[in-house]
DNA sequence: CTTTTTGCAAATGATTTGCATTAAC
DNA sequence: GTTAATGCAAATCATTTGCAAAAAG
């Protein structure tokens, strides 16, 4: 299933980026497709299912698509890196204090940035990204019942 | 100089959370008073200044003021730990895209969370932490100008 | 065929772990 | 004196670098 708005077809993507189609750049965007927030380890795992990669590979393939735009790296305070597909709607993400699960916030505006610095230092602002933090359902209830329904759209550490 | 509202002394402070007083640890907490947003390798090297410590005793160090809310880890996407004193007021920070810079931001609350998520996934959110990101001035200047005045409030990389 | 990507190996850098020693209380 | 902190060494984990081999266009 095509995300959400304005689906391109990953080879077309690539193209569209002036990069080549490689096997492993389609692995990675379709690991990321498939699980977004996911860590570079992740990503690897997920890629091995189906193509013989090295890490190294991977964190290049995942450098050069982060430098395209084409993903979008994010890294809570804590945690490593973790990619997502999701770029040009600066939406926002909510993380668990717990297990580290991660979550998307969609931004009011969608625009970058959406938020008004009160004091900018004299800095040139482009972005502003908010993290909000708190505990997941899952880790809620961990003692409890275990058999709750998944909330859907959050992606676990 | 005490820092902003409410000073209280280093050694009274790790009293207040139950942490024993040693030079290690106010030799940190005097190292963030004097260079908010350091990284761990800043804070050691300013340690050292005064304080003969292992590099573990300061990384056991920040450990556990932050663990205790003594100070505050920050880690905007891509650099790696930054600790700062200023913990209750929920601050925000901009940080430069070109050398890393970083500068508060007072945070229009105060109190956390002082933003509210369009969609929480369910999560119980605690807090709302906010980077903006851009170029601070002194790298906007770079090649022009480089003895322009620096701007107050700014941490560098 | 030419240039970009990948593979591989080794290096780097931050951080953690485990345990013996030392210093606060 | 007890317990918490530190020092030290080694391990781990994420990530980068440099160069040769392979594959995309």
């Amino acid at each position: 299933m095509p995300p959400s708005s304005s689906y391109v077809a990953p080879d077309v993507l690539l193209h569209e980026h002036g990069l080549r189609v490689t096997q492993p750049r389609l692995a990675v965007l379709a690991a990321l497709a498939e699980a977004p927030h996911s860590r570079t380890d992740a990503v690897l795992a997920a890629v091995r299912l189906t193509t013989e990669v090295s890490t190294q590979a991977v964190y290049d393939v995942l450098n050069t698509l982060t430098e395209r735009g084409i993903v979008r790296r994010i890294q809570p305070t804590g945690s490593v890196a973790r990619y997502e597909l999701r770029t040009r709607d600066n939406h926002h993400h909510v993380v668990c204090r717990a297990c580290g699960a991660v979550a998307d916030v969609d931004c009011a505006t969608g625009q970058a940035p959406c938020l008004v610095a009160s004091d900018d230092s004299g800095f040139v602002i482009d972005e502003a990204e908010v993290t909000w933090w708190g505990v997941c359902p899952a880790c809620r209830d961990q003692n409890a019942h275990q058999s709750d329904p998944p909330t859907p759209g959050v992606t676990h550490a």
